[in-house]
DNA sequence: GTCTATAGAGAGATAGAC
DNA sequence: GTCTATCTCTCTATAGAC
């Protein structure tokens, strides 16, 4: 261990946005409260990221939604069946709430409902996120035997979304148990001999 | 300018804010800002609501929740079959985010993912306000026949409030339209007459 | 290059004139 | 009671010391 610090500075301030972006928002969090969180000097926020607070959160956005993206292919594709794997997905979210007390939901639904109508650069961000978790999901759908994996996707897409939000506002797993039903419902149904 | 105005100085701060919050958040919208749109002094807020912005807020949201909740009532209980009456509050959700450019999606939803986990009192109120609305569908899928109505209100809410989610992202009514067809799958079917 | 100090704008909130 | 003027605080952003 030559060196002391762990992780950069860079890399620690993206963090820490990440994590207070999903929780409070883009506007209701602040550069003075990511530095702080980051333990970094405020400067460091503007030499990394010359485009201000906005390139910082197209950045989160983007690395946040590939983090996602990688933790989908890892549960779902590699499970037995593609109901399990979507089982999978929507108990670990909900497991994922309970332990940070409802804090981490989605990383980017937050910061993407209070941006759309207003920082068109970052409501790209949040369409090409999106976009790219529904290329997975669809191409999953379609080999399971899927009639409409586009329109399956986004609605299972939608399913999740609106959970986390509700589970958040009721502080509950409630809707996400409840989504997860609903889920496999839609889901195209393993064959089987009728 | 105006000596008298139609809607009572009160009345134009809560509109002006409910369409402000919805679009921009509540972090991201300032009062200076609200009182502009309302055409009403700035003093006017800590006059009709001494406990300022987070005040204003509840009242927000919990006007916004009802009359949304008026909207629901006007529009699927009437209807031949519910259905029908999903079907038509979809749709009419689609609408409403096309012939607004994308902003007018739930009342609530943007300022509830910003302020679960940051301003309790406001958490409460979209919580309160969610539950009422679980409780109007609930009590219609159980008259319809549903097996689990509660859960399935959930489902419905969810993919609802994810579908407005995605659409102002992706700008595009296509994840309305895919929820509306799955809402409509996972509904009971009306009973067959033979 | 890293970090501090501060500028300038705008926030929420308040006091007081009328 | 209605509305104006201003207070203090915090924000993003920048300049410059080290």
């Amino acid at each position: 261990m030559p060196t002391t610090s762990a992780i950069p500075t860079r890399e620690r301030i993206v963090l820490a946005s990440a994590e207070l972006f999903r929780r409070q928002g883009y506007a209701g969090t602040g550069l003075k409260q990511i530095v702080g969180e980051a333990g970094a000097p405020f400067g460091s926020v503007y030499h990394f990221f010359p485009g201000g607070k906005e390139q910082l959160a197209d950045e989160v956005l983007r690395t946040g939604g590939a983090f996602f993206l990688a933790l989908y292919e890892a549960i779902v594709p590699p499970a037995e069946t593609l109901n399990a794997g979507i089982e999978a997905f929507f108990a670990g979210a909900g497991l994922t709430l309970e332990a940070t007390d409802y804090a981490d939901a989605c990383p980017i639904a937050t910061v993407a409902g209070e941006i759309a109508s207003t920082h068109e650069t970052l409501r790209v961000a949040t369409a090409d996120v999106f976009e790219s978790w529904l290329d997975a999901l669809a191409r999953d759908l379609g080999t399971a035997g899927a009639e409409e994996p586009r329109a399956l996707a986004l609605s299972l897409l939608a399913l999740l979304e609106g959970a986390f939000l509700l589970c958040r506002a009721l502080r509950s797993t409630e809707p996400m148990r409840a989504g997860a039903g609903s889920a496999l419902a839609l889901l195209p149904q393993p064959k089987e001999i009728r």
